[in-house]
DNA sequence: CTGTTAGCGCATTCAG
DNA sequence: CTGAATGCGCTAACAG
């Protein structure tokens, strides 16, 4: 181990000067500074971390907890935090909690034992044990993406998913379909009941009908997208629309009816949302909401450097804008 | 800062006594360590991991380089390091590296800093600075999924490519095809020799004709395969069957063949890599080789666990074994 | 079984 | 401008 002594003593000077030299070199003689430099370069020496921070009482490190790391638009939304974290001196300490409670309590935890300065949470519950809420009063959290609701409120970074469902709705509309299917993922979230919300309004207004058994799936993934076809499609009057709550959902959705020999979007339309890459490369393009996953990452790391160094926030509350996609996946209903 | 001090002076025994309650609790007697805890509760303690960590030397951390977050391959991976890493104690710090040399460096560098215990690489570079090669002599590091070539070797878990390469060349071969073109990602990297070399060896076997220019691309994204595509196609003979060195490339190339009014595998076949999930959804299903990603993911971790802890290794180089899928993107040869 | 003592490696007073 | 001394929060040795 070479540590800040063994530099001292090769420097001939005190170790006071060496961390004076490393981290305020200006405060050090140009004499000095050369002997001790000198002594680091030829000790091959390198501050140790762990004990500048336990000096410090700050990590520099957050916690990202996301559900899963195979969805490329979480991925996205993190490597817009990875990159600002950089940016800004932090690293990043990947939590993937697949959903699970108890994963989500280690990782958060982190946060109360001092190896992590914040938390940025990518799902939607409160991430600390009922044991640890009191103590997690008051650690620097947002949620992006989704938000949290509890007592206590998070910052959070997020899209207008009510009015996000509106447009797709609008935009279906448009086309002239009025018998509508929706294949939901996590259906206990906030973004979930604001896009139902949102599509549902846009239906009201048009006095247009939608029977709860056209709701279907539960889990944002390709499968969910299969299965939630072939149950639209067993209803007595099947839909021409199918709004789809993510692109994978979609994926699996576009897959299903092609293979039960319909055409989209001439028998059926489809939309996704996320606006993942592949969905612009699918057979046909998705009609899909974009979310600007990257800079939603990196405001959210903005927000709680902020939250982190006890400033004042701006705001506590952000939407971000959406952009509608409209492609290949959706067209004219049938006559 | 509720400390253990504090802890001591509410259960009114010493802070060593509070830190063997934690840690060995079968040291203590039954009824201090109920003082003890009940003192824990009351104020709401954590012990302090900066401080441990200091103490022992270990932080328990281990980085993981990876070019790039979005491809879901390589999160794949990173699942599996993960889950792994929990089990077993660590934690993991996320370097997204985009394949640049100085973010590599910057995150390397968190292990000669005792930020982290060890380091899994996940693209073909050796990570760290020309100036802290010297140190990196001892660092705990395992690549996976590529292997670094270079004065020192480090363990690393892999697939055998050069089998895999061919492995499709006569799947291909058997369905009547000798025009063969090729989408590659990154070159400089050893699995592109691997899986070139093993394409090279089978069509040599059987006479055939490899002419350098039907090799095209170099990066893994969904672009290199659109731009693959246009420039194969513009030769005098082009391929009645395409080679792509991913998934990703694999889905641009299908997308761009389709627009060009050619069908897969009727006029062209067409073959991934990597076995990423959406490859199965496409239209047509593409034959791609699976990688145990995951499992990759998890060895990687138990070895640079052993590394860390300077046990032997059992074995530096391990290749694990991957399946060829046929899926409907190749088919017979065109007449 | 428990308390006292001594550090881990570093940064920061406070003198000089 | 520099050095000696102190302590961050915790654990490990050693007594008792």
């Amino acid at each position: 181990m070479t540590n800040i002594k063994k530099v001292s003593e090769l420097a001939g000077v005190s170790t006071a000067t060496v961390s004076r030299t490393l981290k305020n070199p200006e405060l050090v003689t140009e004499n000095t500074r050369e002997k001790v430099m000198k002594a680091v370069q030829l000790a091959g020496y390198r501050p140790n971390w762990l004990a500048t921070s336990v000096k410090t009482g700050k990590s520099n490190s957050i916690v990202v907890l996301v559900p899963n790391l195979v969805n490329p638009f979480f991925m996205r939304i993190i490597e817009g935090i990875e990159q600002a974290a950089q940016e800004k001196g932090y690293s990043v300490l990947l939590g993937d909690t697949q959903g699970k409670a108890n994963r989500e309590n280690e990782y958060a935890s982190m946060v109360l034992t001092n190896r992590a300065d914040g938390l940025i949470q990518l799902d939607h519950s409160f991430p600390f044990s009922a044991n640890d809420a009191a103590l997690a009063e008051k650690v620097p959290m947002v949620s992006v993406c989704e938000r949290i609701e509890g007592e206590r409120r998070y910052p959070f970074i997020e899209l207008d998913n009510y009015a996000a469902g509106r447009a797709l709705t609008h935009h279906l509309i448009s086309y002239g379909h009025s018998r509508f299917g929706i294949i939901a993922g996590q259906r206990t979230s906030q973004i979930h009941h604001d896009r139902l919300a949102g599509i549902k309004s846009v239906l009201n207004e048009e006095g247009i009908d939608f029977s709860e058994d056209m709701l279907v799936g539960g889990s944002y993934r390709i499968e969910t997208g299969i299965e939630g076809v072939q149950e639209l499609l067993k209803r007595d009057t099947p839909p021409t629309a199918i709004f789809c709550f993510n692109d994978d959902i979609a994926i699996g959705a576009l897959y299903e009816l092609k293979r039960q020999g319909l055409r989209v979007p001439e028998d059926v339309s489809l939309t996704g949302f996320d606006n993942v890459k592949v969905s612009a490369y699918m057979d046909p393009p998705l009609t899909t909401v974009d979310q600007p996953a990257y800079e939603m990452g990196r405001r959210a790391v903005d927000v709680l450097i902020q939250l982190i160094n006890r400033q004042p926030l701006s705001r506590t509350r952000e939407i971000l804008p959406f952009q509608l996609l409209e492609r290949g996946s959706t067209g004219p209903a049938k006559a």
